[in-house]
RNA sequence: GUCCCGUUCAUCUAGAGGCCUAGGAUAUCGCCCUUUCACGGCGAGUACAGGGGUUCGACUCCCCUACGGGACGCCA
């Protein structure tokens, strides 16, 4: 039996990490069985859901690059398919017409609050005989004896008694089927062999079971994995900043990293806390994953977020990058290349969108000081080392970082100066302030004219402020 | 309210009865490296929710309590 996962979000909204993570471990699974993951789009709400979520989804997945083998499919397409199940299930005699009005369901539930028993319909319509023209949803007989027991891959056994549920409308009066009746259908005709889905399900779960039972069929395996939570402990939400997976794009983190923080939630391997996307396949097991649910940490994300900004190959991070340079207002097409200034400033980037701040210096006309550090480097006192650097940098004809590098340092022993009193001025004039790597480095891949430009800027700026 | 599920450092987690003086990672702090900022290296503090059992022995098994989450819809 080959094994088939899906993932199958409703079109209401973005893809959130909560989402991204449940459908990060129905990938992994599917791809470390060598199975087929399908996408399938649960549109059956006509109100809330729209095309411009379902892009998004898409959007969101093609992004983090969870490629789905089948699909999408859309159960708006297949109401047919619900319908005849639905019309077998009543010519069976397993659902039946309600009419109660919401008034009398409304009461009823009221009651049930008030004596302390859990809401559920009281299955007043079942043997009524409500005629099929009148307005009526259709209810499923739900067996009202017994437990419903399954092995859920990350719960272990969970056990329900049918004696808590109650006969679900699988059918509107608008004629639209519902939710519990078109996953059942859909995952039984996908042939889904293992549903791993949010564990906001799990108590849906005995409900599908019992249809899929009546249908003559058997139910998959099923592995609910927990939610994410906010920093606080409290259900992930807008307020706690991101939750679209494709605000983590616009906020300069690399796939890889979100991946590897999302698959490290809830789940772990030993003491290991980078794993590629081949390791995961690898190494994921469903049934490893916790029950808990887990917070998300932003911190943690940013550690790993860098890690791969600084361990990623330069050239690929400069092509993720160049659109957030271009923000900035900065060509990196013009020299220096791009990788080159990457490899150099990766290591203090904790994001894309700070990599491109420390990149676009080397790619202005002119760059502007911070006042403080202005202030601290550029005194009269910098003039003289400023001016001999200046003038062996236009004298040197072979641009090298080991010739740079004996500019600087021959400066600062001629002038009987501590390597500090030379450099740090000198860095202030060509960066600006902000960080980069060694000194030559620097300046080699500023380059020449911009280099004595600058520090001329520099000097200029000092005999302004006397 | 009823049902279901969960609970190890601030956070993510390791732990399958003795390996636990509870390990790793992030964050924090300190030291080292260093022409800046980082990176890197080394180190520090911080946790088994509480109470009862079972056992020679419990973070690990059982029960109760507390707390947290989910579900209870003509939403999915």
């Amino acid at each position: 039996m080959t094994v088939r996962t899906r993932f199958a979000p409703s079109p209401t909204g973005y893809l959130h990490v909560g989402g991204a993570r449940t459908a990060l471990f129905s990938w992994l699974y599917a791809r470390k069985h060598g199975g087929k993951f399908v996408l399938r789009i649960e549109d059956t709400d006509l109100e809330r859901s729209t095309t411009e979520s379902v892009n998004a989804i898409l959007e969101g997945m093609t992004w983090l690059g969870l490629e789905y083998d089948e699909g999408p499919f859309y159960q708006t397409h297949r109401f047919d398919r619900y319908n005849e199940v639905i019309d077998q299930f009543l010519e069976a005699g397993k659902a039946y017409r309600c009419n109660c009005p919401k008034e009398r369901l409304d009461k009823l539930r009221e009651e049930q609050m008030a004596n302390k028993q859990k809401p559920r319909y009281d299955g007043h319509c079942r043997g009524q005989h409500v005629a099929p023209d009148e307005p009526h949803v259709i209810r499923f007989i739900n067996p009202q004896e017994g437990t419903v027991v399954f092995e859920d891959m990350v719960r272990g056994k969970v056990a329900f008694q049918n004696s808590e549920l109650d006969d679900l409308i699988i059918r509107r009066t608008d004629g639209s089927p519902t939710y519990n009746l078109t996953v059942v259908i859909d995952d039984l005709d996908m042939q889904i062999t293992h549903v791993i889905r949010g564990d906001d399900h799990l108590n849906n779960t005995p409900r599908q079971i019992n249809i899929l039972k009546a249908m003559g069929a058997e139910p998959p395996r099923y592995g609910h994995v927990p939610m994410i939570l906010g920093d606080d402990g409290a259900r992930l939400s807008k307020r706690h900043g991101a939750v679209s997976v494709m605000q983590y794009h616009h906020e300069g983190y690399l796939p890889e990293a979100l991946l590897n923080y999302l698959v490290r939630l809830g789940w772990s391997h030993g003491d290991q806390e980078i794993f590629s996307i081949d390791e995961m396949v690898e190494l994921f097991d469903i049934e490893d994953v916790n029950k808990a649910p887990s917070a998300f940490n932003t911190e943690k994300l940013l550690w790993l977020n860098q890690h791969y900004i600084k361990s990623d190959d330069p050239a690929r991070v400069a092509r993720l990058l160049s659109p957030h340079m271009g923000e900035l207002g900065v060509d990196p097409a013009e020299p220096p290349e791009l990788k080159d200034v990457v490899a150099m400033q990766a290591d203090r980037a904790k994001s894309l969108l700070d990599l491109a701040v420390l990149c676009a210096v080397f790619y202005k006309d002119e760059i502007e000081y911070s006042e403080k550090g202005a202030k601290k480097n550029l005194k009269t006192a910098v003039v003289e080392p400023l001016n001999k650097v200046k003038e062996k940098i236009a004298a040197l004809e072979d641009w090298s970082q080991e010739n740079l590098h004996a500019i600087i340092h021959g400066t600062a022993e001629e002038l009987d100066l501590k390597m500090g009193k030379v450099g740090m001025p000198l860095r202030f004039a060509i960066t600006g302030g902000i960080a980069s790597g060694d000194l030559d480095h620097t300046l080699y891949l500023t380059g020449k004219e911009a280099c004595i430009k600058r520090i001329d800027r520099a000097l200029e700026y000092i005999q302004q402020q006397g």
